[in-house]
DNA sequence: CTGAAAGCGCTAACAC
DNA sequence: GTGTTAGCGCTTTCAG
């Protein structure tokens, strides 16, 4: 297995293969210009001498960087961390590097990663994680990104739809009709929704599935009661708290992602209200421990890993037109934390 | 607030501020051999101006990287990712980058993303989990770390001690032997242990730890089973229903972190068995839903966060003349799935 | 199709 | 103290 020289220049592979600097650049970029013999006779002494470009010299001379910039809110929230696994799984394939920066949920840091991952010159950028509700804010994220692409960077978003980049589209409002179908079907009339931060347009994609699915079943909207806190665990608690207070009659709790699901079934078991016999408890994301929790949890899952992979792998394309969209589908996975409404 | 031109250089900055490139250079590093007034000068109009380094050019010219790689089995393993966002914090700190490599817990792959990382030439690398009992794997890695040292890089790592560089080293004995007391203490006498992968040594640690519990309580070893299987959830399933085919009398089963655990819950769970009337279970790491699960694990709490920050402190620091090493410190953290052994 | 040479933006010797 | 200049290793015109 050849090692990687510490100071192994092209010019060496170059003079090793009797060519010229430029040559040797040329065929070990693939770009034409060279027959296909000596490219390949260049190949080949390349890789006996187990050269690695140098990528700064590479990115400085004006070739695509190879990393790529990931910016979540939280990497060790289950969310991110898998969508960042499918993505550093991508770009092992592809050789490239994934540098990770957190937003923490805060749109001013978020914008001060996304400048810092601009001007450390990444050749990709993926932002994970959902958009806010501010215009503004979403505004500069949009030029900021608009500048980069003019640039030559290519950008793809997970999970937001206001940047005009290409985007993996999480199934939000589609999820939470399901759910909303689900308890209904269950006969649960009065439902309570632990829901994330307002300005994030997750909730609001996930909140109005909820309220959809109500609304064709022939049901007003008031029969939900709608809690905000923050989009974790903690952030659950709060809310299930809240709503026990203010909605004692309600027989489900719908947490609008795994991690409030959490904090809310913390809280019930905590107070000993049997789930779902007495409160029916659903989640969304399916993060990996939602199987494990018991009761396990109803969820709606989203292919988290697999959103990373495909971010990434838009990314890669040379840029459409317009912005593409995948959608990402998803499951409702019945588990154990919902039930029938109790009896009246 | 500044926006970063798209291709503002130090020269700009410099003709700016009515100074020579040199001097701009020396100012914004922070290097001697400018009277401070000018050097806050400069800062003041590179700060106006929003100028941001080019990294390429700067490393290029023999200047410090400015990213850390960190090297995980796997980012969407509760421990990797706590580790990950301690060592993106202090990263966010200092104004540094963190490329994130998946190893898959795979000596070869380790070895093949670690040159990866050296070919990239970061400036610090960070390598978290267990090492492996294989010497020849481990004097590999070593060599490789060791030049990369020569050449100036930083190194630091979470949770090895075999590679000879500054390392943060998890009280794994230690908090073997406290899980070892504690179901002692208990009154358990049939004690089966899941353990991870033989060629680890932190299963070896960690196992090393509950042995020597027993013995200091004047116990044999053979009063344990141990069970080896892959270090995750789904190892920890194979060898919950391995103990409960082979060692049926057991009244406790030792995971060896919390992953295994929530696998040996969950097996339980579904044979009905009662924790911690019939079973106890202890887990080891304290990942963050630990607490969530029902019933709530027992284990042993690491700072993983924490472990991650002072990698990364470490790596900051100027290379001392031995490796250094910070003991992390454990916590036995007792919930609900540990009780009295079950009487005869 | 191939080679020579001019930078990319910065740091670090070396002069002044 | 401060400025000048020669590269760092690569890509990319531009000649041949």
């Amino acid at each position: 297995m050849p090692r990687p020289g510490p100071r192994l220049r092209l010019a060496d592979v170059a003079e090793r293969a009797g060519v010229s600097l430029a040559t040797a650049s040329r065929a070990l970029a693939g770009r034409d210009g060279v027959s296909e013999e000596l490219a390949r006779h260049v190949r080949q002494v390349s890789r006996e001498l187990g050269y690695v470009a140098n990528p700064y010299a590479r990115t400085l001379a004006g070739g695509a960087s190879s990393t790529v910039g990931l910016i979540v809110h939280q990497i060790d929230d289950p969310y991110f961390s898998e969508i960042a696994s499918g993505v550093i799984e991508v770009a092992a394939e592809q050789g490239l590097l994934v540098q990770i920066a957190h937003s923490g949920r805060d749109p001013e840091n978020e914008l001060r990663q996304l400048r810092h991952l601009i001007a450390q010159r990444v050749g990709i950028i993926l932002i994970a994680g959902s958009g806010y509700d501010d215009p503004r804010v979403e505004a500069q994220a949009r030029d900021e990104l608009a500048g980069f692409q003019r640039g030559g960077g290519r950008v793809a978003v997970v999970g937001r739809h206001a940047l005009g980049v290409d985007a993996v589209v999480p199934d939000n409002e589609a999820g939470g009709r399901a759910v909303g179908a689900h308890l209904l079907n269950l006969g649960h009339r009065r439902i309570a929704v632990a829901a994330g931060t307002p300005g994030l347009t997750t909730v609001a994609d996930r909140l109005a599935g909820v309220v959809a699915a109500l609304g064709a079943a022939g049901h007003s909207p008031d029969a939900l009661s709608v809690v905000h806190s923050d989009f974790t665990r903690d952030g659950g608690r709060v809310a299930a708290e809240r709503i026990l207070a203010a909605h004692p009659e309600s027989t489900a709790i719908v947490a609008l992602n795994d991690a409030m699901a959490i904090g809310v079934l913390s809280v019930l078991r905590s107070r000993r209200i049997p789930v779902p016999e007495r409160m029916s408890v659903v989640g969304f994301d399916d993060v990996s421990v939602a199987a494990d929790l018991a009761p396990s949890l109803t969820t709606v899952r989203l292919p988290m890993t697999e959103m990373g992979r495909t971010a990434l792998q838009l990314a890669l394309k040379p840029r459409a037109t317009r912005p593409r969209r995948r959608s990402t589908g998803h499951t409702l996975v019945v588990r154990d934390s919902t039930g029938p409404a109790p009896a009246g």
